[in-house]
Order: structure tokens, then sequence, then C-alpha cells
DNA sequence: AATGAATGAGACTTCATTCAT
DNA sequence: CATGAATGAAGTCTCATTCAT
């Protein structure tokens, strides 16, 4: 309503920016924002406004909102199969490299949590816009090698069966998807959970009962 | 308009004479689609298209989409823990529960898809739209309670230490986001991870190695 | 600003309106603010509100600005050609068809300026919005088999020599574009431009000079 | 930043080190452009790519779009009309003049189509930019005069006659919109359309038939 | 109970223009 | 002179919702 608004910009080209800071400020908070509301939750003026631009301004770094959206999931897998990997060749076997990862994860949700939620919620916007599977396509290529190879190492090493190859990379995929999706916006929530899997591929979390009839239905 | 309506039917889907029985139907719409393609991927006209209806008569049944969105997690909800329930009732110990939890998992997503997909997608519409959360509170009570009793009974049995049951709670939450999450659209791979799951829990599926300084790096 | 508007209509069903009606006005308005401004030129909400709608409501009659934009073509070629081909008939020489089809193109242009303005702006509308060439297509065949068909009757009638009628074709197009582009929108050069040609093809307008030297060039 | 420029030319396209020059760069490829595809299908940055800068630079140029456009026209103008009163100048009868005219236009499309392209899709534009017409007013002036003289031209020879002079001129101009809206982007048709007017003015395309009864309609 | 025309808010996107550098 | 980041207005289109019929 008054002419001194509080934050007016000026029309032309505004006093020291770096393009390629802008760029990374925005990829910064369209990731927060992807993670926190999903991708149809997140409006361009949202996006805009909280990179301190105009909504059409964004159009100078990216060519749509799916591009946007894309870039963001790009910089996501780079960063964090860059962790992933450093944490996986520190140790030799299997469950090293496996508690390693998962320890990884969890400094990298306490450090960033939104790329643990951009990549938790991931999976559930490439499910329903046939637009961002087009793009990325089966993408998770990187994911997969990165895994197989882990499982490949506990062959070698003794601790996995062959037969069993299959099962363990169904169970580690299915406890990153747990952790990503299911806990990494509560941070003690992540640390137990991670402790947990650790128990349990040590076996000191659950100990069967020995098959006692007494115990059985009848 | 017909005074022929008595004692023959028409041919074709019948009126949905009976209002239950449509609120009905455009529960289960919903669910699939919702299931499908998100909150924001499915409009009223779809959701009546579907039901056999036109828009406009949606608000019949229902006050608003996000109304029905609700409504529809509750069905849900509803639906899925008298499954769980019923299956973990039949069992006695921990484990014994648990495994046929997951087994009765695995059968009600063969069964009907759309229950546990929609169930994957909540979290992230949840997370976007805080009328759902306000609608559905803290929501996961009755999951809580569920599990709770579970791992209760494990200590009971002597399967999990007391001072585990808070790690035994989170991971068991684990899987199932994992699974619902992760694999609910892929049936082989759901099934291979309820096998992989089990097979952790009978510490079959990774055998950690004996310290062996040869092993370590120097 | 004030909360009594001018025309503020309700929210839901306006009371007693015509679906098809409402789409005959639509088509009319379009032909009209298409005529005078081209494609470009007019806005969604032009067309809305000179339709006594809104933007939005457009949409229940037609997919798109184009979809719309190729309606009111098909609408007004449909008018055209009936005309033209009425007065065609009328008569049984090359020389008093073309002088019926001037004299209804008259008529037409003065009953409804917008369709002959229309017809005279769509060729460059055409040419720069390749959306609209790919859905209309070569289209003129219309126009083409009518125009084909008077020349073959004066070729029969030997008002026009066989070896000429490319010639006519191309002089028939040629006069025809020139009164819708050029003189459609002012009623008495219209007039004068169609008598002008008529006048030409009986040979009374101009008359070349016997070629005498002394009136050529040195 | 070179001091090496005084004698040796870069390769490729020199630098428009001249500002005069740089104008004509920025009109021909404006010409072109807003031909080809229209006004609103042209953006500045467009404009500006092709002419070797950036759209801000533009504006050391021109004051806006709208201004280089009507510079443009203005340029055309003057191109077109002093090619047509060269090609006028040479003959001494109307008739000599008028196909001397149509064969000056005939080159011209061949030596530059954007010029009659530019000048066939002017109309359309000057329809929906008032600010256009205002500028350029009733514009034709220099048209006009230029067929006046012509017409007057042929009174004095006697092939006109008096009362038969605002037909000629409303011919002549009908034509030549039919020429450059109609064919001046297909030159064997624009050829073609040519040597019909040529033919039509010495009366050999069409041969009115004697009013013969057994041809009437009864 | 149902229809479907209509609203109105808001989404994504484009672009002429400005201006600090 | 030139750049290019940024604005701001406008445009096309979508959709939940309302309501006369």
């Amino acid at each position: 309503m008054s002419t001194a608004e509080v934050s007016t910009r000026r029309r032309g080209r505004p006093r020291a920016t770096d393009s390629a800071e802008t760029r990374r400020t925005i990829l910064d908070v369209a990731r927060r924002l992807f993670a926190e509301r999903g991708y149809g939750g997140v409006t361009n003026k949202d996006l805009a406004a909280e990179a301190g631009l105009t909504s059409g301004a964004l159009y100078h770094y990216v060519e749509s909102k799916l591009d946007l959206y894309c870039a963001v999931y790009e910089d996501m897998q780079e960063k964090i199969y860059e962790r992933f990997q450093k944490a996986e060749a520190s140790e030799q076997t299997f469950i090293g490299k496996l508690e390693a990862v998962l320890e990884e994860a969890h400094d990298l949700n306490h450090e960033d949590p939104s790329l643990a939620r951009f990549a938790g919620i991931f999976r559930s916007v490439a499910l329903r816009h046939p637009d961002v599977r087009k793009r990325l396509g089966p993408s998770n290529s990187v994911g997969d090698r990165f895994f197989l190879n882990m499982v490949e190492c506990g062959i070698r090493t003794g601790e996995i069966a062959v037969e069993d190859q299959d099962l363990v990379r169904e169970f580690v995929m299915l406890i990153l998807v747990g952790l990503t999706e299911g806990v990494s916006e509560d941070p003690p929530r992540h640390r137990r959970a991670v402790d947990s899997i650790i128990a349990v591929l040590h076996n000191r979390l659950v100990r069967p009962l020995p098959p006692d009839p007494s115990t059985r239905r009848l």
C-alpha cells in the first residue's frame, strides 16, 4: 500500500550479483522446498521469493520448473553418492561398508536434511509425474551399481552366499528407502533407525526362540 | 421417471440408488486414483467420471476433495490394521507375529495394490497439506499401538531385551515404510523384500566375519 | 472497489442459458475479434469479456485458443462457400459465375464484414503460426476445387483457352485475396473494386493504344 | 581489446564498429524476421541475436520494438517506391508503366523476398497496433500519389476514360495487394500472377461470349 | 440427487524493457 | 557501447467449488 515496500528492488541489473551464485542459491532453495512440499506443492513464486527474485527471473537459470526439479535431482545424486562412495571405500567388508554408508547417511541427514528428504520424496514424485520419469529415465543406475558393488564384495569375503545376493540387495535398498522416506525429518529417530539396522545385522536385536512346543500354537 | 423399475433392472451399471453404495464406490475409486497419481494429479472430474457421476454430484457425498482424501486415508488405515491385527493374533512370538504381518502385507499388496500405494504416497501428501495433517492428527496412533503391542510380546517371550524395545519398534516401522514406499508397485520385488527381512531376522542373510586382522586395512 | 459491481454474476449456474447458444456467441465474437486484431492481438480475456463470460469459462466450449481459432475458420469456410456455391450455380458462363461470386462477396462483406476480414487476415496468421497450419493443413481444397470448377466451365464455353487455365485461376485467386485483404473494411472501396474487376473482364476499363512509334521511347 | 586491429581484419563477421552500419544490419535483420514471423512472433532477443548483439544493446539503436517495426516499414516503402518510380519512368503509356511496375515487383520479390512479405504482413500488424497506425499515419500517401500519377498518364494518352479513373486506381491497388499478400512467398505463382494480370489487361485471358440465347438458362 | 455452466484464484511461462556494471 | 540479470505485466490454461435448473 505504501510506496516504500520493504524490499523494493530496482528495475535493471542489481548491484553486484554473481550469476553462478544465484544459480546455486536457486538449486539449494529448490531442494529444500521440493523436499518439504513435493513438486506440485511448490510454486515458481515460492521458489523465486525464497531465492530473492521474481518468478520470471527464474527463467534465466532454468528452462522450466521441471528442468529445475531435474537439476536438483542430479545435484543431489552427485552429492550423496560422492559421500557414499568415500564411506564405502573406507571399509573392506560388506557389513563394514554398509555400516559406514549408514553412518554417512546419518551425517548427511544431519548436515543437510533437505538432501535425504528430497531423495525420499523423489520416488513418489517420479511415480506420478510422467515428465519427470521421462527426463530422468531409469536413472538409478548410479545407485544400483553402487549397491551391486557392495554386495559383490560381501560375496568375495564370504559374508553373503551367492544365492542370497538378490535378497541382500533388496534388503539394502529397502532400509535406505525406509530411512529416507520414513525418518529423515526426525534426527533422533533417524539415529535410532540406523542403530537398529546395525544391531539387526549383528544379530543383536531379536533372538529367535528355540522351537519350544509349549509356546507353539496348538 | 420410468414406472417399470420395480421388477426389472435395466441393463448396464445400475444407478447407485443407494447413497451408501455410491459413497463406497467413490472411496474405492478415489483410493485407486490417489494411489496412482497422487493428490494433485487427480481432479474432481476424474474422480467423478470414474465413479459414474459428474463433478458437482461429488459434493453430495463429500465436503471437499481434501475431505475425500482424508476419508480414504481413514478407510485404508482401518482396512490394513484389521488385517494386520488378525495376522498378529495368530502367532504367539514376536518373530512369528512379525512374519505373519509381513506375509499379510504381501497378500494385501497382491489383493489390492492401491492400499499400499496409497499408504506409500500418503506421507508426501500430508507433508504438503497442512490441512490433512490437522485433520488426521498425529495419526499413527493406531499403528503405534499395534507395534507397541507386538514389541511387548517380544519382551515377554524373551526375544527382545527391554532396553532394545525402542530400537526394535523403529526397525519394524522402518521396514514397513520401505515396503510400502519402495516396492509396493512391483510384486516380485515386494516378495523378495519380505523374504529378505525374514531371512535377516533369522540371521540367515549376512554372516559377519570374525575379526580377522589379515582382512583389515593396515 | 465497491461491492456492487456493474455486472457481478453469481457463482454457480446462471439462469437460463443455452449451451449451444453460448457456443454460437463465442464463435461470432471470436470471428469478429480475430478479424479485427489477428490471432495474437486477441486475448482469452477479451474473447470472454465480449461473450459475457470469464476466460476460464471459455474452456467449456473449446479446448484452447488455437482450437477456437480453427473452429472459427471452419465455420467461416462453410458460410462463405455455401453462398459462393449458390451464386456460382445461378450462372452458366465463366464470366457470369465470376461476376455472381464477386457480387456475392460484396453482399457478404456488407452483411457481416467480419467474415471477409477474418478470411483476409487468415493467410498471414497461418503463415506465422505453425500450429494453425498444422491443424488446418493445405485445407483450401474446398476453395481450390470451387475455382477449378469455374475455370473448367469457362473452358467448355470457350471463354478460356485450355492453355490459359492456370493463369486464369491465378488471376481469380489474386483478386479475391485483394478484395478480402485489401478493401474489405471499406465498403465503398470494396464496391469500386468489384466494379473495376468486372469492367476489366469486359475489357471496358483500359484500352491499350495501338503501337504508335511516336509514343514509344526513343 | 587487441591492439592488432588497425591493419588486419579478423576472419568472420567483423564487429560492426560503425554505428550506422549496425543500425543498417538491425533493420535488415528485423525486416526478414518480421516478414517471416510477424510482429508478435519475433522477440527482441531473436532480433538481437541475429544482428549479433544482446537484447539490451538494441536500445542504443531503436527506442522500442514498435519503433523498430515502424523504421523497417519506412525503409521498405522507400526501397520499393524508389524501384517502382524508376520502372514507371521508363515507359510512356499507362499499360506500359503498369507492366513495368509489375515486372519490377517480380524482380524485387526475387531479389529480396522479405520486402514483399513484410509489406504483405504489414497490414495485419498495423490493424492491431494502434500505435503503429498513429505513427505511420494514413501512410500510403507515397503509394497513392504514385498510382495517381500513373492513372493521370493513362488519361492523357487516352487509355483511360476520365470517369473511370477511380476504378482503375482501385484495380491497380487491388492487384498489388493480391500480389504482396497472396503469392509473394511462392515465386512461380508470383510469376504466373503477374502474367495473368498482363494478359487480362491486353484482353487476352478471358473472352466474354456474345449474348447467346441458347446458353442462357430458361 | 444430479447436472453442468460458470466463477475466481492461481499456476506456469514469456517478454519488452531497464539499468548497474 | 555493450552486457545480461532482473522486473512486472500480461497471457494461456487448470481446477475446486458453487448453484440455478
